[in-house]
DNA sequence: GTTAGCACTCAAAGCCTTCAAGTGCTAACT
DNA sequence: AGTTAGCACTTGAAGGCTTTGAGTGCTAAC
């Protein structure tokens, strides 16, 4: 069913003043700050009639209204008015990652840094693993006589935890040859590409096919294993918001939030395309913690997938300011990274 | 002054069941758990002998009595009966280690892991940067024409997160070559030896001078950086206790928890020697939330510094607990990693 | 469809009383 | 001199009471 232009409006006001204020918002408020042309009493008719729709809670009786999930989720996608950053801001996200660009850790460590402080929400990082790019060669450092660093160069980076076994009896000199005939092998496929590889259909191996298998094991654990590759900042900040006065929510809520392969369920992004998402409330998402949003945004450089970042807040959270930062970050970050 | 026998029993008893129940001590249940031979007044007179003393504080008039600062020190050096771990326990932590004892990484995550779960206070750790350790060898891997991955191999572990510039007019072979002078002149030495040495006195650089600044100088950014290498676990552990019940606490710790330089310097040990650390109180330690005591250890094997483990908890830590758990979470670390 | 007016509801704040835990002190006892 | 029974005194915590005011819903008039 679809609302009438002024219950959207109404529905808009009472977001906005409440995300604003945390006070459970009132007809005659309404009509003082936005509404000086139509009476309380109006208003509180359609108050009642938006509540009666599901897009507004009471406390109690006597209490002004509370927007409810579902109005959070209309605000979001139609009511809002997309926010803009001051230059102020705009500028400190540029100097923040001009300072560091040049290393990705850094910059992954800035994003969550940046984003966190801008929204005072605290906010997480994921950089993916595997954001389709293509590899380019790979090498093996023996540093023992039975164990191997396998280094992987890709398109656009260097990956460099891999471990495998090399068989003592190996020379360096087969281990180099190996090196070639696997660097050939997987030039140009991208991780999914070669874990795929099947060792029995190739049989260019000379040989080295223990390596080969050892070498896809040790991808594929990299691939699977999650944690490590989460960033949080400021998640003390939760504590500003005064939904969080109450200690129990802070358990709740910190109790998800350390533990990292729950953040990394946050946010494995459901949509491929979608830029930025936002899950309101618990619906659905067992790892949310209660009453709390989280709202990401995936981004892309050169059609690589850099990772994932995002903020995780009340549900009441100033979803203007975050969408907002979310994208301009976005942008900066995509600009420089592009640029390597 | 030193303390008669039975008001350092008396004391004991405070601060035991001040840390057991988190309710101030009143002479009435001292004499009915403790000391039955004794009238409660009696004790009433001991026990203001030794707020005079400054070992007890009141509250108010008429409540019982808290340790000071003071007496948690004194308690911890001269009246604290030492704790056993049960078997259930001491299997826990033997059990966590097998299982994870190949990869260094993992053990110090384990090892933060297993002193906040045992005892119920968040868990910091860190791995030492320079323990001692002498370099084996070093090897360069050119992946761009003007970079290079700096692999650091040393007694007991593998160092690649540096990077050196390369002048794109060197060849692979010069590289090469480069990194044979380099391996030479830094073999057998350690972290600190290598960091002091002076371009100038060297003459066997054979032209590689511009490759060795780098690579120093890489060093020397890795050896100041910080960050990264804390690890914690367990934050919302700190909830569990009952003096954080108040927000401006919470707010209060996790500031400063969550701020990973502060955190270092937490971990920073003061005396070299000093295996278990206690750190009582905000007394000096700028960076210890207040109301809080941070107990750390260092542990070592094979000569090597691994790093320094610790919790942080409220002023009435179960101080028995924690020292019996990082006494026997180190046994057992170092044996195993005696072994590697 | 809008609005003034009024009765009704309900949480929050302030105030008072009661309650019980605990101390300090004095005087008597060993 | 050290110990102890006894009692007055203090004080926070808890519960109950009232007051206050913000806010609603409903009705009747516009």
């Amino acid at each position: 069913m679809e609302l009438s232009d002024r219950k959207k409006k109404i529905l808009q006001f009472v977001v906005d003043d409440y995300i604003e204020t945390a006070v459970p918002v009132s007809s005659k408020s309404l009509t003082e700050k936005h509404l000086s042309n139509i009476s309380s009493a109006t208003v509180r008719n359609e108050l009642s009639a938006l509540e009666e729709l599901g897009y507004l809670t009471q406390l109690h009786t006597s209490s002004g209204r509370v927007p409810s999930a579902e109005a959070y989720k209309l605000y979001v996608s139609d009511l809002m008015v997309k926010d803009k950053l001051s230059t102020k801001e705009l500028d400190y996200i540029k100097k923040i990652f001009l300072e560091k660009a040049d290393n990705l850790e850094e910059v992954i460590k800035s994003t969550t840094k940046i984003i966190s402080e801008l929204t005072s929400y605290p906010s997480v990082g994921l950089k993916s693993k595997d954001s389709g790019e293509k590899i380019e060669n790979i090498k093996f450092f023996r540093f023992k006589k039975d164990q191997a660093l396998v280094i992987i160069v890709t398109e656009y980076r260097l990956l460099k935890d891999n471990y495998i076994n090399v068989p003592e009896n190996m020379t360096d000199e087969q281990l180099q040859d190996a090196e070639k005939v696997l660097s050939n092998m997987f030039s140009g496929k991208n991780f999914e590409e070669i874990c795929n590889l099947k060792p029995e259909l190739q049989d260019d191996f000379m040989g080295y096919k223990n390596i080969f298998v050892n070498v896809i094991e040790a991808l594929k654990v990299y691939m699977q294993a999650n944690e490590g590759d989460v960033v949080m900042e400021g998640e003390d900040k939760i504590l500003r918001h005064p939904e969080y006065a109450d200690i129990n929510k802070i358990q709740n809520f910190l109790s998800v939030v350390t533990s990292k392969d729950k953040v990394m369920n946050l946010l494995t992004e459901d949509g491929k395309d979608i830029k930025i998402n936002v899950k309101i409330g618990t619906d659905g998402y067992d790892e949310i913690p209660e009453d709390c949003s989280v709202v990401t945004a995936t981004y892309t450089a050169n059609g690589n997938k850099l990772g994932t970042y995002g903020v995780i807040g009340p549900i009441r959270m100033d979803y203007q300011k975050v969408v907002a930062v979310l994208e301009n970050v976005g942008k900066v970050l995509e600009s420089i990274l592009s640029k390597r």
